[in-house]
DNA sequence: ACCAACGGGACAGCCCGTTCCT
DNA sequence: AGGAACGGGCTGTCCCGTTGGT
């Protein structure tokens, strides 16, 4: 007690900018990302931002690290873990983000897509934490796929590795097309064209 | 104290203007562009910008319809337009692609693709522009896999629309990837790829 | 016959863009009158203005002398000149005036008023041409009153320049408050107590 | 870089923003008020003007109301409040006008009126402001006749708002005249002429 | 007499980051 | 830990005037 005015929980104000500066982000971009709509946002002010991050750039870095990470996480690289059949987890998860994307994941598109398509080009260190994930995203499928091989369910002529790229580029493709034509109609399609692509991967039944 | 004099060449000026603003926008995305720069890359005054253009917003979109149309025109429709095996030349012109693309090509992307993730969002008019080339697009695509079908050459099974959308879908998230990447061997391996789902389209020989 | 391209008609076009001026100067003040709405509203162009006038503040004093002159002349120095019974007339003027103002009228001003507001601090070019003119009217009054005299009708102890300054003063002072008021009915309520304050100065009847 | 050091009244920055901004306004009116100028005068920087008003506008209407507001309240509506005889005490504020306005007083005008004059029909916001702060003058010298009146002091047949309405729109008239004559002189005589429509007011002594 | 093309400067708005204080 | 005050720079817009041509 008496530990005088400061805030008690640090954590939940940083917690708190993280998750208005995704917001702000996802929404604008970074480059135009407005500290002060974030300020606005959250009612905190400049001091208590600049106390958490030491600057713009590292905040971006942060919300790539702990807000888009451990989602990406849990929609995309855990349920492929485990799963006993994986190219089959796979169709799922395609399936189920066709069944869960409304207008506004369509108008705003992937987080992580929207910043790598506008940050790599530009800055070395945002290139390198986005590109850590991608590719971490695109070993979960390699993962999955080499799993699929070993339990039959995947054909053996697969380069497993180069498909893995194709479906996660092909994945971000339908989203930001979807996202220019600001249609949940065209996204759902043009998944499916993805999810038959998957399927293509499996050994015909006999 | 002006001692300039009126150029002979005012098209030329502006197809200067647009040039160095295609570069600037490339390179920097439609926001971040400066319009200083493209003034000092130019050589020429605020005047002239203004004078041929009435904001930053009008020479984005004329750099849309005037400079990156055509070439989207001559790469990616024209080839197609009456080619007599459309689905083959469909794949030539991935493959060409896959091997015109160097690293410059890969560092900054599709323009086409880098604004409409940029702008759809932000800005109704630029969607617009951006919207109609990518249906121009799609269509012309779709249009050769009809076309396929009637020469024997597509499947009948084939979902025309669809598969167009996903094509192009594919292409831009692959363009996308490896820019996040910058890697041109990635880019040519998910380009391979794309080629094999196109190829999957075909009729198989007897 | 064969008089090349040029207009034949370039005092025509000099009207114009005076005319033009006048209302756009009238609306917006000198300083913010913008060159380039004048030539949109005429849909004539720089090099036209500036043939017939060599600058901004040129066209300005122009305007002031072939455009609003005129008019006050018209409207306030002619009626007086010959008239019998000057004072009758005087109020008969401010009457008139009351009677024909409209709401645009109101909004805008009286565009002497306005324009010696504006410039006369800031230009002594301009402060000498709107002087004169104002000087011009405050004379015409005071010669109104001075004749007034003379046939019997004004009271011999009245100060004949005072009075005149007082009078337009105050006339413009109504116009002024009036537009701010955005009130045609307090314009017309302010102009009774001015005809009330002219008619003060009559020789009362035996 | 920045080697500054918040300031520890911050009231007396704004003070100080708002004086200077009174200044250049008064001098160059709103629309031409430079706030470079503002800042160069002041010796602080766009971010502390930034910080204590949004934009131009709202520190014009803050100076309205802050600045010129309290001015006018000080000279123009407290000596009437509870004088004992408000007719006289009306003549003497309009005498002492006379008496204390000097050179620069008729060079720049009153900012009430030079404000309406230019911004009431630009700016509904700015015209509100003034209207307001001019109502409550008229209020004020209306009040001053009705408690003549019941004084015995003002003639009972004078309409009391439309008098008041023309006191003040003569004076404004009066100031604006020696304005654009530059001309103290006539500024006083043109005062006289008023200070005896007031007097015209009072009932004629027994 | 009139025009298109262009020069160059100024302005308000906005932004990110820093510093002192509590 | 958080807040208010402030610095200084950059951007797009817009504007007035000039020049060679027709």
């Amino acid at each position: 007690m008496s530990e005088s005015s400061p805030n008690k929980q640090p954590d939940l104000t940083r917690h708190t900018l993280l998750e208005a500066a995704f917001a702000e982000i996802h929404r604008h971009g970074f480059q135009a990302a407005s500290i002060k709509q974030i300020l606005t946002d959250t009612g905190l002010s400049k001091g208590a931002l600049y106390h958490h991050f030491p600057d713009k750039k590292t905040l971006g870095i942060a919300v790539v690290e702990e807000r888009v990470r451990p989602v990406l996480a849990a929609l995309m690289f855990e349920p492929l873990r485990d799963a006993p059949e994986p190219l089959t987890a796979l169709r799922e998860i395609i399936r189920a983000k066709a069944r869960t994307t409304d207008a506004l994941g369509v108008e705003l598109g992937c987080p992580l897509n929207n910043l790598m398509q506008e940050m790599s080009p530009l800055d070395e260190d945002f290139r390198r934490h986005l590109g850590e994930l991608f590719e971490e995203w695109v070993a979960a499928i390699s993962d999955a796929l080499r799993r699929g091989k070993l339990a039959g369910e995947v054909r053996g002529d697969v380069n497993v590795r180069e498909s893995a790229l194709f479906i996660v580029s092909a994945l971000e493709g339908c989203v930001g097309m979807s996202k220019n034509l600001q249609s949940v109609k065209t996204f759902k399609s043009c998944l499916a064209q993805l999810a038959g692509f998957v399927e293509s991967l499996r050994i015909a039944p006999a």
